[in-house]
DNA sequence: AGCGTTATGCTCATTGTGAGCATAGTATTC
DNA sequence: GAATACTATGCTCACAATGAGCATAACGCT
């Protein structure tokens, strides 16, 4: 007892009885391919996705086998955590995703870790989830493969607005928005209701705030326009409509959590370069930012920002397949890591779209 | 199977064999007392602290009681998860907070999940930890009772800029970086060492970045100048100096990550209020930030930053203590989360500290 | 009354941001 | 072969935000 060891007998005594708790490690794989955001999703977990699974096998699965862990639904992939292999779980994380999807991750950070109950296994354990975002190259999809490279908005369809508001906004959410503000019970109740919808969605003069992606998410949750199938969490009763493609369980709820950090970081990390190759043209970069905030950027601008940052160098080389003049290939200054510590490829406050009238 | 749950039997086929996995609930608690940034603290785990034990048990505790748990150090306060009860991880974490210490808490947010390895119990089971980041209002310390409020920069003595660059930078802390980027055995790996203490610590022409709080700790264990208890990492041996106040565990990690996040958010969401009463003056609301961004800001415009961005509003109250001309009050307008949903108290980008020339 | 101390109002130079005009090179079309 | 479509790139201008500091106000104390 002299080696200042940790006892977790004492650390988890809420853990008596038969009820554990189980961890796995579910990462979020995104990539850009042109200006479509990416995200890798599954139909059953990883580890037994031993051949290509494109069909949807779920009424022919046993009792016992895994294919009815995500319902015949979507998940993004997960791998168990090693307790005896694994040294951090970082190194787990990489150490399945390498294994089971050959995947080349650049970036990985940890997102967080879910844990509600709901997420309850039959024998009883509580399960947890850690989840974390992974950021890999501009890839192409490959058409065939267990793992399906599928669009991150079809998920999320209110999240992108580059051509305009998206329609679903006006033809389903704000009605919904405004019937559960008017159901309110309470004067207070109403107050509460309404301020959270103009936050969220930027009702009435409030502007629309990319980053909010989990309050928006969790609102449409909760008066029922999004379904999760985890049991026991108390959803409303669907209102009818469904918006966006369901995922199993609450996996929506953790690529919500992805995106509004992966916007966040946007304004003052240069995470986008990691999801692009060695050398690029500005263009390109701009359409990943774009594709990652939901908005359109001004070009001029965006340019003399990435320039003026000295977050790019020039390669030298010439990019001919623009379909207009030919543009400049650059490459990313690793440097402006140590020069500047924080700098992004979008600003932060204000307006920081816009359309370019420039044609 | 027709019911889309999860069955993690399949999830977490990693944990076969008789190792498994334990998980705790960890709270960072912050306070700011007048210009001094606090922390709970205590010296052994919070459930089976039943009364004041400031005085060092250690010596008396039997094989199997709690004391050796953060083996005579103090350590941040940590609660079980009950898997059963507790709805979401951080109900279950403000269940054991309130029960234990009673502490009103009004901020919380899930900071990180721990679970290297290292953190590992006598029976063989892997350790994770979910801490939290809590924030709660200003508080005059008790000066008994189990846990003890203890001066944050008193573990991170480097990070409080307030009165100018601490006195054991270019005592301690400096030469050690500079041997330790000497005794790199290649070129490549000089100038990552270089860079990494470059960008962590602002040498060379690089500016202090006072978020960069984790790759700073990570960089001082690594080099042996901060310890933790953790058996099994492989830090340096002790460099001959201890920098800081140690703790039990890898808990200085944490409280290092909590503060690296807690400077984050000071510039995009209006925090400091969580930790100020109602009714403040512009000067206590200065010294929280301050307080935790560990620097100095100008007075004149903090409040020019303040009123226009109108996070505030004035109350008709009048300070009269201060020691000079009386101050109004204020309080915060909780409408500019709605106006302005992303704002906070200091600026994002150059130098945003000055001392100022008014006298 | 004079001094120390903190509060508060205001100015000014500089930089950052939003918006758009203008021109340069390609490929494609008539 | 000129017109057209399209993308790249350079540049300007108004306005907002920021960094720094001067000046004055209003208290307690000696």
């Amino acid at each position: 007892m002299t080696d200042g060891r940790f006892y977790p007998e004492m650390a988890t005594s809420g853990n008596r009885g038969d009820v554990g708790v189980t961890v796995g490690l579910n990462a979020i794989v995104v990539a850009v391919t042109g200006d479509v955001p990416r995200i890798l999703t599954v139909r059953r977990p990883l580890e037994i996705a031993d051949h290509p699974l494109d069909s949807n096998e779920a009424e022919t699965a046993p009792e016992h086998s895994g294919d009815g862990a995500l319902g015949g639904r979507e998940g993004v992939p997960f791998g168990p955590l090693d307790p005896v292999a694994d040294r951090t779980l970082e190194l787990g994380l990489r150490r399945w995703l390498a294994e089971q999807t050959g995947i080349e991750v650049g970036y990985l950070e940890q997102l967080y870790t879910f844990g509600d109950r709901g997420r309850v296994a039959p024998v009883g354990n509580r399960f947890l989830s850690v989840a974390y975002l992974a950021l890999t190259r501009e890839v192409e999809v490959s058409g065939s493969g267990a793992p399906i490279w599928a669009p991150w908005y079809s998920y999320l369809p209110w999240e992108d607005w580059r051509d305009g508001p998206p329609a679903i906004l006006g033809k389903h959410i704000f009605p919904a928005l405004q019937d559960w503000i008017a159901s309110a019970s309470t004067d207070r109740s109403w107050a509460q209701r309404h301020e959270r919808a103009q936050i969220a969605f930027g009702l009435g003069g409030t502007p629309w705030n990319r980053n909010r992606v989990l309050d928006r998410y969790e609102l449409l949750f909760e008066i029922g326009l999004v379904a999760e199938a985890v049991p026991g969490t108390d959803s409303a009763s669907t209102h009818g409509v469904e918006i966006g493609r369901p995922m199993a369980l609450d996996h929506r709820r953790i690529v919500a959590t992805a995106l509004e950090r992966l916007r966040g970081k946007l304004s003052y990390r240069p995470v986008a370069f990691e999801l692009l190759p060695g050398t690029f043209t500005l263009l390109r970069l701009q359409q990943v930012v774009e594709a990652l905030s939901g908005e359109r950027l001004h070009k001029q601008n965006f340019r003399r920002l990435v320039e003026q940052n000295r977050l790019v160098e020039r390669t030298g080389d010439i990019e001919v397949r623009t379909g207009g003049r030919p543009a400049e290939l650059f490459r990313f200054r690793r440097e402006v890591l140590r020069e500047r510590p924080a700098i992004g490829v979008v600003i932060q406050r204000g307006r920081l779209a816009t359309e370019t009238h420039n044609g």
